[in-house]
DNA sequence: GTATTTGCAAAACCTTTGCTCGGCT
DNA sequence: AGCCGAGCAAAGGTTTTGCAAATAC
């Protein structure tokens, strides 16, 4: 069955070989922001067929085609996720390497006037938190977002979202 | 005469060799993000019997003492600033690559709010705009900030500086 | 059929490190 | 004399690439 990042690789006319497909597939299932070395890993578990390189000048492929968007978040290995329409940013928990994502549309606004004022128009940023878990009852958040590592909840309809509405 | 940085350098007592002092003099007198290289080749300049190794150790020496701030604005290079009090963040000019700094205080108000409420205290954080120039005279910015590629103003007393103020 | 893509290994790239020598205290 | 830092070159980790063989359209 075709996963949505191989629907989005035929739109764009790309040749979908074996080796793109189980690289769309084990994208459109990630759920967390894998390096190029674990993609490789759920890839092989798949069709071991498939080489590192392969996967490096897929995920790069796809990056140019809109489809991926890197990140970095330090620790020396680029970071890949699906591009969303509504963008998003990251919360970094410095003790785990969790990531949690969140948006704020007040914080969307304020780029876009400081970008304004600085005579730019926004093309595109990147925010990074960084921070470290308060004692559950000491906040006022509802501690929801899960333990398990590095997950990733997002989209409107999936329960979990972390959006911070404002 | 003793630069800024190695003033600083002194005061968290390293021990000041001559390719510690030039560096700290390059360090100093730039006023821009310069990277490794970069840096080697001003250092170069001052004194020749310095080696590239040389200054990867002092700039990641200088950044676990506090005195300067590692950064990554792609590209595959890191780049260095020394550290501010006043946090600012950067807008890059997708065109020119020309970073531009800013602060917004009531950015840094959001920013502890968003932290808090996703249940984390904020360590610390990344932001970098994307920006493309807009036409002078479209913009109600007073395009005050110099053509000179990367330029760096900051500092309050300093005339130029780029600061958002709400 | 033909242009593209893959695998493999080598290369490229930035950064760190082992070791010996040199310089400062 | 003793230590710490510097230089050099080699190693390290991630990503890219050249080339021949395989594959999609």
């Amino acid at each position: 069955m075709e996963s949505r990042i191989e629907r989005l690789c035929v739109d764009r006319g790309l040749k979908m070989t074996g080796q793109r497909r189980v690289v769309a597939r084990v994208l459109s299932e990630a759920s967390d922001h894998p390096d190029v070395e674990e993609l490789y890993h759920r890839a092989a578990a798949l069709d071991s067929r498939i080489s590192i390189a392969t996967v490096y000048r897929t995920v790069r492929l796809l990056e140019e085609k809109g489809i991926l968007e890197r990140r970095d978040f330090g620790g020396g290995r680029a970071r890949y996720e699906p591009t969303e329409h509504g963008h998003h940013h990251h919360l970094i928990d410095v003790e785990t390497g969790r990531v949690i994502e969140f948006q704020d549309s007040e914080h969307e606004r304020l780029m876009q006037s400081i970008a304004r004022r600085l005579g730019f128009s926004l093309v595109s940023l990147r925010l990074e938190l960084f921070g470290r878990r308060l004692d559950e009852a000491a906040t006022g958040a509802d501690g929801s977002a899960k333990d398990n590592a590095d997950s990733r909840p997002r989209g409107a309809a999936k329960p979990g979202t972390v959006r911070v509405s404002r």
